[in-house]
DNA sequence: AAATTCCACAACCGCTTTTCT
DNA sequence: GAGAAAAGCGGTTGTGGAATT
């Protein structure tokens, strides 16, 4: 379009804020909002770009801004929407009340991504590296569907017991009234799988998403968090029973056919309709068939969140 | 104690999307 | 409807403090 940007006007200042500056544009915008972001840096006597004045002020200033160390709670349901959004941090900050999206990308980068590569986890796809890509469950690559099977649980096994140990750092803020608890091991850990069952590669990586949907589905005030995810038995490819798996801090209960929400009703749906549907065993088109459902199962999580505003269908269309 | 490395986070940059005229 | 401006978004970089050598 040509325009120059706003940041490149000669005598515009960069680099950190001072106080100084940080009083003015509070001062200005609170008085007299901010409508117009290009007009606020003259109005209120700053050497800023409008641009970053608006970050100053949206990252950093607004009053309602939760700063400090994220709870376990936030860790949670920052990883599980990763795992089914990817880099969406606006879509991700939206359930997140308070925190921006700049600071959970940072909160990412610095400290959830790493964390999972330790775990031998790949911070894309959350899933084990390596030994159970896509390309492994694509098939044919010499490794068989067993094995997967086994190397993925195992995964998660790992990663969850790697994660208890590591309590500390999945800890709630030091106000918590709970015991501190880990995010992973609120996932499941196995389902009943038939070594001999055909579709068990594919329903892992389903088992696995529908955990990730769930999993951001549970009551953060509860002491003791809940979860309900399907048990697929087998070797029935499509016969379910509702689960759910208790937390209770030491060891994971499994009680059946308990009732569960009507959100998870609807994932548990779109998951088994692909089940039921999908002819291919292409495990991308498993993925992007996953994907293109999702829409609709994250915004009955929204949905159901009654302590959290979640975006509106129009921007959440618009990001996803 | 000084130098170096590591880490967290604020801020910037470039691109896309939305809104305005 | 077209073009410009503003806002939004995500990737990347720069900086300062902490930890390590």
């Amino acid at each position: 379009m040509g325009r120059i940007p706003c940041c490149e006007k000669v005598g515009l200042k960069k680099g950190p804020w001072t106080s100084e500056e940080d009083k003015k544009l509070v001062a200005y915008v609170e008085k007299h909002g901010h409508r117009n972001w290009r007009s606020v840096p003259a109005k209120a006597g700053l050497e800023r770009c409008g641009k970053s004045c608006r970050l100053r002020w949206i990252n950093y200033l607004k009053p309602d801004i939760k700063r400090g160390n994220f709870t376990m709670e936030e860790d949670h349901t920052i990883i599980q929407l990763h795992a089914l959004l990817g880099n969406k941090w606006s879509i991700i900050a939206a359930h997140l009340p308070k925190r921006t999206d700049n600071e959970i990308k940072n909160y990412w980068n610095t400290n959830v991504k790493k964390r999972l590569i330790r775990m031998g986890l790949d911070p894309i796809t959350h899933k084990p590296i390596k030994t159970n890509t896509f390309e492994a469950y694509g098939g044919g690559h010499g490794q068989s569907e067993d094995n997967i099977n086994m190397n993925h649980m195992a995964q998660w096994e790992s990663a969850r017991i790697e994660a208890e140990a590591r309590g500390s750092v999945f800890q709630a803020g030091s106000h918590s009234s709970h015991q501190p608890q880990l995010i992973l091991s609120k996932i499941p850990t196995q389902p009943c799988f038939s070594s001999s069952d055909s579709l068990s590669t594919k329903r892992n990586t389903v088992y696995n998403m529908y955990a990730l949907v769930l999993a951001t589905n549970h009551d953060p005030v509860l002491p003791v968090s809940t979860l309900s995810i399907p048990y697929w038995q087998t070797p029935s490819p499509v016969s379910t029973n509702i689960g759910r798996f208790t937390d209770t801090g030491s060891s994971l209960s499994y009680e059946e056919n308990v009732n569960i929400t009507e959100t998870s009703c609807q994932t548990q749906k779109i998951i088994e309709d692909y089940m039921l549907n999908s002819q291919d065993d292409d495990i991308m088109v498993a993925v992007e068939a996953f994907r293109t459902t999702r829409c609709e199962s994250i915004q009955e999580l929204f949905r159901g969140s009654n302590d959290v505003e979640g975006p509106n269908n129009d921007s959440f269309e618009r990001n996803v």
